[in-house]
DNA sequence: CTCCTTAATAGTAATGATTACTAATAATAG
DNA sequence: CTATTATTAGTAATCATTACTATTAAGGAG
């Protein structure tokens, strides 16, 4: 495995942002820094940095979104606006090893976001 | 909104699997039945049933696949033969109305599973 | 530092799950 | 039974993602 401007810069952009990136806008954000980077080189280490733990993929929509895992966390999808919204609070689950082994876990919310329910009352 | 023999036979194939089918798995068990039942047909079968909160959506690999929501459970994937298991165990969150009104969650569990363990040890 | 091996890239083509479109069909209200 | 129109079958189109290939560059050996 070798370390690339093209890997880092992705690396970079995911850790740095604070919304849920697809991988078009990853594409688009690295643009900025490396002129001519191919969204197959997006795929492809977005990929690799999701196999090696680095980051995490989000299922919600048609398209996937990335996220950084500094810090464990689960997340809401507005069913209204599809905004995907960070919950930092623990939630604490407690489950035996009788499915296996678990390695991780994720909690997806539904509902609508508090903006969504602010423009309902309008 | 009609009621047509095709919608009766795909929410049925959907409740009576203990599987978690694909569209085209779907479809191709609605042939058996129907015998020129198209595949868009089941997919927008599908999507108005997911709608209407009859069946639900699960996103873990690169396509979609659908279960019933009789019984409220959760699922754990298994990144290594990509089974998805259901788990009944009930498990309790508890989380206030912070982030907009909450309306579902599912909770996903990875890791590998009891009969991807049993191989390998051998 | 220079050379060499080969993994990674840019650019583009292909794939495949899902959606869109349209003429024909069938559900249901009157 | 008839008319209206939502739904369907069949097929074409879309679009996120992956595959392919010649070229580039990371990084180890000398």
């Amino acid at each position: 495995m070798r370390v690339t401007k093209q890997r880092n810069l992705i690396l970079d952009i995911v850790n740095n942002s604070k919304n849920h990136l697809s991988a078009e806008e990853i594409h688009k954000e690295s643009l900025k820094s490396i002129k001519n980077i191919s969204l197959g080189t997006v795929y492809r280490n977005l990929n690799n940095l999701v196999n090696e733990n680095l980051i995490k993929k989000i299922k919600f929509e048609e398209f996937d979104r990335y996220d950084q895992i500094n810090i464990k966390h689960n997340h809401m999808f507005c069913t209204k606006c599809h905004k995907i919204i960070d919950i930092f609070e623990d939630i604490e689950i407690s489950l035996n090893d009788k499915f296996g082994k678990v390695n991780d876990y994720e909690i997806n919310f539904k509902g609508i976001c508090n903006d969504c329910l602010k423009k309902e009352k309008e």
